[in-house]
RNA sequence: GCGGUCGUGGUGAAGUGGUUAACACAUCGGAUUGUGGUUCCGACAUUCGUGGGUUCGAUCCCCACCGGUCGCCCCA
């Protein structure tokens, strides 16, 4: 038997019903606050991720699907989707356009070559959005606003929003080298994983899990020291913007976000539901000023995030949420004999064909049988064809619920049904 | 990528070096020639993730691989 591969997942009936729910109120949150879709090919070039994600990264050391093609080009699954939009931003010339911002939102698989666990998957499925073009603190408030609202309206309580400014290049500069010459000393008092990452990007450091007890780690320096004004005012901004949303946060001057691009705004979504291990981001996103001219676009501003669609729904399932999905049938045609079997596929594809959600048996299974099965689909009405309805040209109607039963005309049928439910 | 742990029917799960692999749910058939969610009776794994080894004999022991899961790393 051939397995799916290692990492990726069959969505099956009575799942794919959560996941067309989620997307479509993901979607039409996204109409609400005007942030129009975007669709991007699953596969780039290989460069795109390396020069947008950022060659330090480890999503572009050790986590692509990378593969050349038959003419020999390196090409590479997405990771995420915050670089092939900005890619498709400076191709099509979308800042040329008069409708600035853009704002945009997409939808899709992602994939990492990862060691999979629960709520980390190969191939999973992100759901962002991207405002490309201003540099208004509102509009960070804006897309927090707009991610924590899609939560809440599933109905999720468990929520926590850590927000935290990396600052601008200048800031960032100065932190860094007060990190490096802070650290130092602790050099080898320090895990091995961050020793390296005290020479390739300190920041990290203040992230470690396992020397976050160390006495340096509480006196480092912190990047909300060292913030310019400019960048210092424009946390506060944002912070009042969430204020005046109502909408509840920690700052977190430790966060930091794995991608190099990320600058000033930087924040995470996390549950704390009970039953979650290791992982309880929910979603994740930031300012990324400057990587629209990295990829050779005009300067241009931007921010987004994106959420797993794997995790929201592990969440809902934590929380003991369940979405309103899987409505049963409003009709099931039952049909006895042969002289039944051509009047109850007419009648059901009539019943269908205003509107109503209606199935039949094709096993030809006894009456019996027929009901489980209108019980398991959970049938409002039940529809009963023989050969004296059909010699009557009158259908037996049963509602389940009370058990009542008429005759009904077949050409009243339709009628009868949408009257009655 | 590193470490731990697990892998028995559609599902949840017992079990043992030796020819009957429990049990429950689900499913199907019957009791009840045309009526469901209740009850009773019956059926349902030549097979125990895959491959190799040890053995007279392995689902049970050993090895490898594959997959799940947990922790680390990192992230969504």
């Amino acid at each position: 038997m051939i397995r799916l591969p290692r990492g990726t997942q069959d969505i099956l009936p009575g799942d794919s019903e959560k996941w067309q729910y989620v997307e479509a109120q993901f979607i039409d949150l996204c109409r609400r606050f005007n942030y129009q879709e975007i669709r991007t090919p699953i596969f780039e070039h290989t460069e795109l991720f390396q020069r947008g994600v950022g060659d330090t990264t480890d999503i572009v050391q050790k986590e692509m699907y990378t593969f050349n093609d038959r003419g020999d080009r390196s090409l590479t699954l997405r990771p995420e989707s915050t670089a092939s939009v900005v890619r498709a931003f400076v191709q099509n010339k979308l800042y040329g356009s008069a409708n600035q911002p853009q704002k945009l939102f997409y939808n899709g698989p992602m994939f990492r070559y990862e060691r999979p666990q629960q709520g980390r998957m190969r191939q999973f499925v992100q759901l962002g959005v991207e405002a490309l073009g201003s540099k208004d603190p509102a509009i960070d408030a804006e897309v927090i606003t707009l991610a924590m609202t899609f939560y809440q309206s599933l109905g999720l309580t468990s929520l926590k929003l850590v927000i935290n400014s990396l600052g601008d290049k200048e800031s960032r500069e100065h932190h860094r080298k007060a990190l490096v010459e802070h650290f130092n000393p602790h050099r080898e008092e320090l895990c091995a994983d961050c020793q390296m990452r005290l020479d390739q990007n300190p920041l990290r450091v203040l992230d470690c899990k396992k020397d976050h007890d160390h006495p340096a780690m509480k006196s480092a320096p912190k990047i909300l020291d060292y913030l310019t004004e400019e960048a210092k005012d424009y946390f506060d901004e944002l912070k009042q913007y969430l204020d005046a949303s109502h909408i509840k946060y920690d700052v977190d001057s430790n966060l930091v976000r794995g991608l190099d691009y990320y600058n000033h705004t930087a924040f995470e979504i996390m549950s704390d539901a009970p039953g979650f291990g290791a992982i309880t981001t929910l979603s994740g996103g930031g300012r990324y000023n400057g990587l629209v001219e990295d990829l050779d676009g005009p300067e241009t501003p931007g921010i987004g995030f994106a959420l797993s669609v794997e995790r929201l729904l592990m969440a809902l399932e934590k929380e003991g949420i369940t979405l309103p999905v899987n409505q049963g049938l409003d009709v099931y045609v039952v049909s006895l004999g042969e002289k039944a079997a051509i009047p109850a596929y007419r009648l059901t594809q009539e019943l269908r064909q205003n509107g109503l959600k209606v199935d039949k048996d094709y096993l030809n299974r006894k009456m019996k049988a027929q009901f489980k099965d209108a019980d398991r689909n959970q049938a409002q009405f039940v529809v009963i064809l023989g050969d004296e309805e059909v010699e009557n040209q009158q259908a037996t109607v049963k509602e389940m619920e009370t058990g009542a039963q008429e005759k009904v005309q077949f050409d009243k049928l339709v009628q009868y049904i949408q009257t009655k439910r």
